[in-house]
DNA sequence: CGACTTTGACCGGCGC
DNA sequence: GCGCCGGTCAAAGTCG
């Protein structure tokens, strides 16, 4: 646009005889433009940014909106089928974008409410992890006291493992011990079932999706069924965090999708940048806690994409499938969301990942933002640029 | 030098 | 009981 601008500036067939005066002028007037373009840039910036914390916000009280209409209905008839009104209203599968502006509209003015409870929301926000943290995030007297049983349980352990720590295999039992109380502590773990697993298959050429965590390997493994490397990794944001995900690639050539597999539940505060994935995973743990066929709630966190709900190996399992987008790309003619328009990078040593056609100006928040959060960010900024066009 | 990755060994669960 | 297999550990190596 401003190259247009210059372009048209030039006058070849004066043969240089425009006075240099002009020349000046009209360079000073573009360095204006551009200025200006460019603190357009950074208001944009500024709004998307206020959007994304509004975001999250209403993720937090969505997840408890949720989570307390489950309870209620059981308590009232033992009803399992929880959440179906709220999922009704805020599950989509199909997308519009005039729906999508009007729901973020909504977002503000919900966060606006979140934020008269912001003592309490706060504490929420950092309280929620993978897993079902978020069900002791209700009362945060409660999800504190929680916090400082696990820690407190965690020393004592660590104190056993420092007498014990002659012996590996007492380390290992006293680990395994850590692991049933914390088990047995979230007591919406049904019997005979395992941790409730998150799958995630993304499509990127880094097998570390940036999720806002920091994660350090601690093991690689090739399974028997498939001979392609399993990497362990467990999160290294506290040395005390039970989390880890296993990150398989699922085909051959490096630069097919990859399974990400995430397992526990955070014990510290998470960056923002990781709150909407985790209240996901939680909405669809709490889903599989419920037993319920329902998965409609998940599709407003994750609107574009296909998840299902399953159970293998006496692990729960929610599969997200971030390779299949979920959506009329009919009704997004100008922003496809294919795998090109997403960003993946190294959580670890946050390499950049290789620009493509769609990339997008802002790209400070490009690189922390979630999955779903990025993409839905990609929409209204397009938008935001048509607009301006007009 | 600290943080992180690699990799072979080890352990426990599970099926036969 | 035995062997297979997935998951974890920890020493050694690598990197910034």
């Amino acid at each position: 646009m401003i190259k247009e601008e210059t372009d048209s500036c030039v006058h070849p067939s004066d043969g240089g005889v425009m006075a240099e005066s002009d020349k000046e002028v009209e360079l000073d007037a573009t360095k204006a433009k551009v200025e200006k373009v460019r603190e357009e840039n950074e208001k944009l910036k500024l709004l998307l940014s206020t959007i994304l914390t509004d975001y999250n916000s209403l993720q937090m009280h969505v997840s408890n909106v949720i989570r307390q209409q489950h309870e209620a209905s059981m308590e009232l008839d033992g009803n399992d089928d929880f959440g179906v009104d709220i999922s009704l209203r805020l599950g989509r599968s199909d997308v519009n974008i005039s729906k999508h502006v009007d729901e973020i509209d909504k977002i503000s003015l919900l966060s606006k409410i979140s934020d008269e409870n912001k003592d309490g929301s706060d504490k929420k926000r950092s309280a929620l992890g993978l897993g079902f943290r978020i069900q002791s995030c209700e009362d945060p007297d409660n999800d504190q006291d929680m916090k400082l049983d696990y820690r407190s349980k965690d020393s004592k352990n660590k104190n056993a493992d420092n007498k014990c720590a002659s012996s590996r295999k007492d380390v290992k039992t006293a680990r395994k011990e850590d692991h049933q109380e914390v088990l047995l502590e979230g007591h919406d773990q049904q019997p005979g079932l395992k941790k409730t697993r998150v799958c995630v298959k993304a499509p990127c050429e880094d097998p570390s999706i940036n999720d806002g965590c920091q994660w350090r390997k601690y093991g690689q493994k090739t399974a028997k069924a498939n001979p392609l490397p399993r990497a362990y990794y467990r999160c290294s944001m506290s040395s005390t965090c039970p989390v880890r995900k296993q990150v398989q690639r699922c085909g051959e050539d490096d630069t097919s999708a990859y399974m990400t597999t995430y397992e526990g539940t955070h014990d510290h505060p998470l960056p923002i940048e990781a709150t909407h994935m985790a209240a996901g995973t939680s909405a669809a743990a709490s889903l599989l806690q419920s037993g319920s066929s329902s998965s409609s709630s998940l599709s407003y966190f994750f609107p574009f994409h296909h998840f299902s709900l399953s159970t293998t190996n006496s692990h729960p399992t929610v599969t997200l499938d971030l390779t299949r987008p979920n959506y009329d790309p009919n009704q997004l003619p100008n922003y496809p969301l294919s795998s090109s328009s997403l960003s993946f990078s190294s959580s670890s040593s946050d390499r950049p990942s290789p620009s493509n056609s769609h990339t997008l100006s802002f790209s400070g928040l490009r690189s922390q933002a979630s999955l779903s959060t990025y993409s839905q960010m990609a929409r209204l900024s397009h938008q935001t640029k048509l607009s301006g066009q007009q």
